[in-house]
Formats: structure tokens, C-alpha cells, sequence
DNA sequence: GACATTATCATTGTCGACAATAACTATGTC
DNA sequence: GACATAGTTATTGTCGACAATGATAATGTC
């Protein structure tokens, strides 16, 4: 695996992010140092700083003494993260129904004209990259960077869930729904009301959220390593 | 300076960040490593792997090649900030009023009896402690850490500012207007209803964000040596 | 055989040194 | 004198080595 960017720290933390996210790397699973530094032919220091760099991010946990491990969400966490994102992103939908532009209106719609096309061809990576862009399109058109940020951190740390991950891989998964529940938040923005937005994303992130769940309990926790 | 405790890492991380939030290192300005490191007789790895802590608090920033700076915010994100911990502490309020059994009630008024006290003694120090577990107790009581976690970050990084710090030393600080203030939340919280909480609290951070923001407009920008 | 104790090993924590980069200074040119 | 250029210095980035710690295995005792 060779690497070529900016500083060594970045490069590595890119691409430990990307083997977090694709499941290379599972959570809870414990990270040793030297065995992924050599892999990538760096030495521990450079590596060592990507490490923090992921845990600003919340996708590995570093404790004295102990390494650092891929960060092992139990259902209550799931729970908790899940609560601070759909008021973030309630939030943040509510202040762009109240200042959005044309331009705004027409990223909006963009975005959602892309994952209707990933629906249509029912392509799951067509599909996941289209929904995350989606996401990424309203949490910045609200205008808080900083929201922005929070938000894109707390949810980063579902993807690298395959419980998450593969929902879409699970056959039985709902293009139609998906297509529709966005369309629904679009016009929600666009022409609804606070109430509104309130309502109807609560409704979609409430069902999102059992989703999760339900298959979180019928995931056998993969040999959690992590409580020692 | 000694120091001893866990790993030298936290140590240098807990006295830099007393630093900073007593305005020994002002906002803005650069952390050169060897400086500080040989201040406190330690080696540059632990010392940025302190510095790395610090910026997941958001306290510090790094970039490649231009070091640590602790962090300057402008007035943007000043708004940005608070509009978030208002969004994120009502939250918390509206979950306590919900599910607050009989010790949570207890912790509630005897935190605000320290903060009461601290206001009748018209003791700043005082005032300052118990302001902070007044509303530390609020977030923890919410129930979810997640949201405890993200609260405590997004406000520590207002008390480095002097303008925040010392906004109680100006003479003019309204120690009556606090203590009411904080009765009237824990009221709200303990009697009120929902739609009580959303307007009493906002009317109560509208407030102080003016206060804040007055004071920053009349301090002028300590040589912003930042944007570079 | 089960348990406590010690020794061994794997891994992280810390260090000092050198390389790479960026900021600064001095020099030359017009 | 102003500007561009080259050289110098200050600071960060990376490395390999050793120390400290925690986990594991081996040993001894009952």
C-alpha cells in the first residue's frame, strides 16, 4: 500500500478512516501500531498522530496503555448519537427552509435528483455515496459551520457499522422508501413549515432508527473485545 | 512546573489547557512545541500528543508545517457556537423535565443553592465554579453522554476567551440578574412545560449572546496573527 | 488440580536526533 | 528605494531506540 499527499499523519488517517469505513477494521477491534505501521511503511510516530486525528473524529478510542480501538458503538450509544442527529439535522432543516436561495433550493434539489437516479438503478454504491452527499448538502446550506461539523463527526461514526453499512446488502432493502422519505424531506424544506419539518423528519428518523435496531439485536456483537 | 499523574500526555494536556483557559496562552496565539515542552521539562512526543487532546476539544488547532494555535473565534463563530449550545442545552432541559425522578430534582436546586450562594456573597470565583457545575449537572442529567460529551466541548471552548473569563470582573456584572436567571430555569425545568422551556430559555441565551457579543465587538482582536 | 507468584513477552510511552518545510534575513538588481 | 532572489534560521515532521507498562506464560505451593 503506497501513499502520496500532504503530510504522512494525513495520508495515513485517510486511509485508516477508509478501512474503518469498509469494515477492513471492525469495531472494537484493538489497533496495534507497529503491525499496521510497517503494513504502510511508516514509522509509529506519523502513524501514531493519524490515530489521534480519528479519535477527534470519534472512530477510534485511544486509552493509556491500552492502544487504540475501532470505536464500538453498544445500542445505547446508537441510541444516544442517533437523538443529538435528528435534532441537529431537524435544526439544521428548519433554518434552511427559513434562507434559502435559489441556488440553495437548487442544490437541494440536485442532490435529490441524484439519489433518485441511485434508487432508479437500484445500485447500492450509486446509492450510499448519493445519500451521504444528500446529507452533507443540508448540513451545509444551513449555514452553521459548526453544526456542519458536529454533524458530519456524529454521523461518520455510524458508517463504519456494517450493521449500518450493509443495510443496503440485506436484499430486502427498500430503494422506494428511501427515493420517497428524501423526496418527503425536499418538499418538507422547500414548501413545509417548521411544524412540519418537525413532524415528518422525526417520522422518517424514528423509523430509520427501529430499522437500525432491529438488526443491531439480530447482529451478535462480534466478539466485544473492548470492555477490559 | 512538576507534575505527576497518569501518562505525561494528560498531564501536559491538563496544565495546557489551564493555560489557556486562564489566559495564560491567549487566543490566536502559536504553541511552539520546544518553547513549552522545555518549560515543563518534557519531550516534544508527549507533548504533541497533549496538543492533539487539545484540539479534540477544539482548543487548539493544527495545521502541517504551522503548528498549534489556540483557538480564535470570530464573531461568526461565537453566533455559530451558541446557537448550537442553546439548541443542544434545551434539549437537555426538555428530557429532564420529562424524566427527572426525585434525585435529579435534589441535584438540580443544590446546584443552583451553590450558584444562589455564590451570587449573594457576590463572589466571582465562586459564581464561576458554580455556574459550571450548574449546567455541567444539566447536561449530565439529560441522560444521554453523547450529548453530555458534545456540550461540554462546544462550551469549553468559550471560557479561554477573556471576554467570556472575565466577563464577571467588569465591575458591571449582574450577579442578581444570574441567580434569577438560573431560578427561572430550574423553575421551568421543574414545573414548566416544553413550549416554557423553548421560550424561557431562549429569551435567557438571546440575552447573554447580546452580552457577549457587545464585549467582543469593544475588545479589539488581540494581533490577530491567525489567517495566514 | 486450583491458585498465587514470578518471569517473559508484546505493546505502548517517551526520548533525542535528523530531515523537511516555512518564515525570516540579507543580498543583488533595476 | 522597491522588488525579486538566495541563503539562513526557527520550527515542525519523521525516524529508530529504549523505558515502562500490562498481558501472558511458566513455575511453585497448597
Amino acid at each position: 500500500m503506497q501513499i502520496e499527499k500532504e503530510v504522512l499523519r494525513d495520508k495515513i488517517g485517510d486511509v485508516l478512516r477508509g478501512w474503518i469505513l469498509d469494515g477492513k477494521l471492525k469495531p472494537g477491534e484493538r489497533i496495534v501500531e507497529l503491525t499496521l505501521a510497517r503494513e504502510l511503511n511508516v514509522s509509529r510516530a506519523p502513524f501514531r498522530e493519524a490515530l489521534w486525528g480519528l479519535a477527534r473524529q470519534g472512530l477510534v478510542e485511544i486509552r493509556a496503555h491500552h492502544g487504540a480501538h475501532v470505536t464500538q458503538l453498544s445500542e445505547q450509544d446508537i441510541r444516544e448519537i442517533f437523538e443529538i442527529r435528528e435534532l441537529l439535522e431537524i435544526h439544521a432543516a428548519k433554518k434552511i427552509r427559513a434562507t434559502a436561495d435559489a441556488g440553495a433550493k437548487a442544490a437541494l434539489r440536485q442532490a435529490l435528483a441524484e439519489l433518485e437516479d441511485a434508487c432508479r438503478r437500484r445500485d447500492i454504491k450509486l446509492f450510499s455515496a448519493a445519500d451521504l452527499r444528500f446529507h452533507k448538502t443540508l448540513w451545509e446550506l444551513a449555514g452553521n459551520r459548526h453544526l456542519q461539523h458536529i454533524l458530519n463527526d456524529v454521523s461518520t461514526r455510524f458508517f463504519g457499522y456494517e450493521l449500518i453499512r450493509d443495510l443496503p446488502h440485506s436484499g430486502k432493502f427498500r430503494f422506494d422508501v428511501m427515493a420517497e422519505e428524501h423526496r418527503r424531506m425536499v418538499k418538507l424544506i422547500l414548501e413545509g413549515s417548521d411544524r412540519g419539518i418537525e413532524a415528518g423528519f422525526r417520522k422518517i428518523f424514528a423509523g430509520f432508527l427501529d430499522y437500525v435496531l432491529v438488526r443491531f439485536a439480530e447482529t451478535p456483537p462480534p466478539a466485544r473485545r473492548a470492555a477490559e
